[in-house]
RNA sequence: GCCCGGGUGGCGGAACGGUAGACGCGAGGGGCUUAAACCCCCUUGAGCCGAAUGCGGCUCGUGUGGGUUCGAAACCCACCCCGGGCACCA
């Protein structure tokens, strides 16, 4: 009886799937294990990415359920998007049967995987019982004042035609289409995330299961700054804030700084004798992206012609404008202090504007701005006192004057979630011209997305061109009103889908709260890096949101997270526009999926990049080849009493299902695997050498449960064929025997002067003196040992001695 | 510029401060076969020595240079290179 991959995986999926294994309910009596992938955007066909990152959810989701955990582990379609649409645009089929087609296709590629999923719960945000709930939840953020309309400078994608949260613009280049993007005003829908700014940082500390690098990229984004926003008056004119993190260096303060965009600009310059320059560097700014202006490294900017007066030394002070200081930073203006600031000095410098350290830099400075910590001086009251001492006081005094405050800035802005795009999640609000913006009433929803001809964005959303949709009446007045056509951004689904999984089929709530009372928070989070700081980041401001509102008994979604590494290809990450793709489907056809899972976990950290090898899938396909001779066949088996073999053989699986248990927990599978491997290596020989039945039968039956997990249908079929009724992935995962799993012998290595001269088998249990006595009676060691004098003998039983002479 | 990772055979990678290179891929040799594939066995970091056929031994070797230690791929210092993230954020 040969291995036939293909009969074996498709006999076991249906099997698992008929015999609903991986369905669950809540059941108090167990520990519950939630254990989500995150769902995927249906492209289509399944890639290599995907395979590594259900082949681990998949391990653990039959791992823990042998360890007796109620796992939860479901699928779903992060279904809207531009992609669907773009393809509707090019090839004319609708985003809705697309999209569909894609998700048949993907879901049967994904079964033959043998990933198990409780697909009773499969969600896809697409359909209008999902994106019901995402307009229901807008309404709910609209009715707690998170969620608000308003005219903003945004990002704008000239390709894609659409607005793009800051999350999405990466170097100044559109995420998806690497178009530049430009700066427009819109009046645009946000998510009032900033109000949550500091919980979101606060609470990263708790989240010690997750990587460090995705907690630093997330409090990066965060950007919180304390500090103090005060007002400067400017000499016969108005006055403006400005925000600063050194309010204790405002003595220094030789100039100010206003970013070309500021509101004051244009009163400032107006008809001053720098006017034309003004004007000229105003326009050049505009015309360039914001990479063009970093590019350029050096400071540049002009003179206004007015003077502001520094509030607590009275000095008349020149206002520049430049484009170092950004708009969208603080209030778009700042106090400029060349001793304390690096960017200053060297505006400073170059425009030969006076400079004046406040803190005193250590004797042997001899760098430019200082900005570590050290005595203030030049500053009157301040002088003497400390950095934190000095702004406690500055601070106090701007209060006393009524001019400032204590300030604390995030570099995070409001996330904006309207989209100019047909395929999304239609925002459920009405414009009346008599009553203004009203909600959709939540029991009017959803607000379905019209079936349209034209997907082709104009700068508006193509649902503004359909008549019948936008044309509606007010829900408060029953008169004329439009609806709005902007849909949400995608991460609005992605932001909460989990949640929804605990009750997928509730149609009169987004779900009994009840539900993921049991299953929340979820346990095991698995996806890649990429979405560090944008959809982890906004799952977490909705889960709190969600929290806020008594929807939800955690406030934190994910409590271990883990990122996989990409799979590479020739050195470049393996994906269709490199043309270096290697179809998983052709791999399950001809080595099958058990062979691939195997390949996946061996190749190397799971987090770490790892690179395709075109024969890797033959080694671990051999290595299933070996199991399924060394398990299925004929043994010819000796009656006889335990031997020292079988004990060797025993120990040997025993510590392998010791050392794959810790691999497990620890994730490395890549060094799980190998152990097996050497398992079922020192198997075949032991069974080459005359083995005994029941030696054998137990050595097989604990490979066969640690392989359940990883090569799920080959191990299935094995645990079948040797007789056993009950179905292996119901089977409880193994414990290791610590006495079995003792080894009685070791080798000992004996060093002299800390090179190995020689290797000796000993007992375990060998005492220090044995060790040391057994060590130098080695004839090699005496060897190197004569003639010299022993100086120190060290002595690590029963792995080494050392032995240290002249 | 700042903050994280990381540099180990031909390749992917193993290695509680204690036998560097597990396991796999590839390569070379041999067996099986009419032949090939599959499969099985042996060899496989570099250099060298003694024997004489598969035996034994030595030196070097984990990016570079120093240090700590009986002992360093691992710890410390400096530097070089690669990958990622952040970046006129006041």
């Amino acid at each position: 009886m040969s291995y036939d991959h293909k009969s074996i995986e498709s006999k076991w999926q249906e099997r698992w799937e008929t015999e609903k294994v991986f369905q669950v309910t809540e059941d108090a009596s167990k520990p519950k294990f939630y254990n989500v992938c995150m769902y995927p955007y249906p492209s289509g066909a399944i890639h290599q990415g995907h395979v590594r990152n259900y082949t681990y959810g998949d391990l653990l989701t039959r791992y823990k359920t042998m360890q007796g955990y109620n796992v939860l582990s479901p699928m779903g379609w992060d279904s809207f998007g531009l992609p669907a649409e773009n393809a509707a645009i090019d090839s004319g089929i609708h985003p809705k049967s697309n999209t569909e087609n894609q998700i048949s296709t993907m879901s049967a590629q994904i079964r033959q995987l043998g990933s198990m999923y409780d697909w009773n719960r499969e969600i896809a945000s697409h359909q209008p019982d999902f994106y019901r709930w995402d307009q229901w939840l807008f309404l709910e953020l609209y009715e707690r004042g998170l969620a608000y309309k308003a005219e903003a400078p945004v990002n704008w994608c000239p390709k894609d035609q659409t607005v793009l949260a800051n999350e999405q613009v990466i170097d100044g280049l559109c995420e998806r289409c690497d178009t530049p993007v430009v700066k427009k005003n819109l009046a645009q829908w946000f998510f009032k995330i900033t109000d949550y700014a500091d919980r979101l940082l606060d609470d990263i500390e708790e989240l010690e299961h997750w990587p460090a690098r995705v907690r630093t990229m997330q409090r990066n984004w965060i950007g919180r700054s304390v500090g103090a926003t005060f007002s400067i008056d400017i000499e016969g004119a108005d006055s403006f804030d400005v925000f600063t993190t050194r309010p204790d260096t405002v003595f220094g303060m030789t100039f100010c700084v206003l970013a070309p965009e500021h509101p004051l600009v244009e009163s400032l310059i107006d008809g001053s004798e720098t006017e034309t320059e003004a004007r000229e560097y105003i326009a050049a700014a505009q015309r360039q992206s914001e990479i063009e202006r970093m590019a350029e490294g050096d400071k540049t900017g002009v003179f206004t012609g007015a003077f502001a007066i520094n509030p607590v030394s009275g000095a008349e002070v020149p206002i520049y404008i430049a484009d170092y200081v950004l708009m969208g930073y603080g209030t778009g203006a700042i106090m400029a202090v060349p001793g304390q600031d690096q960017r200053d000095w060297e505006f400073a410098t170059k425009y030969g504007i006076d400079i004046i350290r406040t803190v005193q830099p250590p004797d042997d400075w001899d760098g430019e701005a200082y900005l570590d910590d050290g005595l203030t001086i030049n500053s009157d009251f301040l002088n003497g006192l400390n950095q934190i001492e000095a702004k406690k006081r500055i601070i106090a005094w701007m209060e006393e004057e009524a001019i400032g405050k204590p300030t604390v800035q995030y570099r995070l802005h409001d996330w904006l979630i309207s989209r100019q795009r047909y395929w999304g999640s239609p925002i459920p609000m009405v414009n009346c011209d008599h009553c203004g913006l009203v909600p959709v009433p939540k029991e009017g929803l959803p607000v379905l997305l019209p079936d349209i001809e034209d997907y082709v964005p104009k700068g508006k959303s193509p649902l503004a061109a359909d008549d019948d949709f936008v044309n509606t009446t007010c829900p408060s007045c029953d008169g004329p009103a439009t609806r709005e056509t902007d849909t949400m951004d995608t991460f609005v689904d992605s932001s909460w889908y989990y949640f929804r999984y605990a009750d997928p089929h509730n149609s009169t709530a987004i779900f009994d709260p009840a539900k993921p009372a049991y299953w929340m928070p979820i346990d095991q989070y698995i996806g890649g890096i990429e979405h560090a700081v944008l959809h982890l980041l906004y799952a977490r401001f909705i889960t709190k949101v969600l929290f806020d509102m008594g929807l939800s008994t955690v406030e934190e979604p994910f409590t271990r997270l883990f990122t996989q590494g990409m799979i590479t290809m020739d050195g470049a990450k393996m994906s269709k526009s490199k043309g270096n793709v290697v179809d998983p489907v052709d791999l399950f056809a001809s080595h099958g999926a058990d062979s691939l899972r195997l390949f996946h976990l061996f190749i190397g950290p799971p987090t770490d990049d790892a690179a395709w090898n075109p024969n890797g899938v033959d080694g671990t396909r051999r290595f299933l080849e070996r199991v399924w001779k060394l398990a299925s066949g004929d043994v010819a088996f000796i009656d006889r009493d335990e031997s020292e073999a079988d004990r060797e053989i025993l120990g040997t699986a025993h510590r392998t299902v010791r050392k794959v248990t810790e691999d497990i927990d620890r994730f490395r599978f890549n060094t799980a695997i190998p152990a097996l491997m050497i398992l079922a290596n020192e198997l075949a020989e032991y069974v080459s050498e005359g083995p005994r039945q029941e030696t054998y039968d137990e050595a097989i039956r604990l490979m066969l449960l640690m392989l359940s997990p990883m090569a799920p249908h080959i191990a299935h079929e094995l645990w079948e064929i040797r007789g056993n009724e009950e179905m292996l992935a119901l089977q409880d995962w193994p414990a290791w025997d610590e006495q079995l799993a003792r080894e009685e012998m070791v080798t000992m290595i004996v060093q002299v002067n800390g090179k190995v001269r020689d290797r000796v088998e000993v007992a375990t249990g060998i005492t220090p003196e044995e060790a040391e006595e057994q060590a130098l009676g080695l004839d090699k060691i005496q060897g190197w040992v004569d003639g010299h004098e022993v100086r120190k003998v060290i002595v690590r039983q029963p792995n080494l001695v050392n032995i240290v002479i002249e």
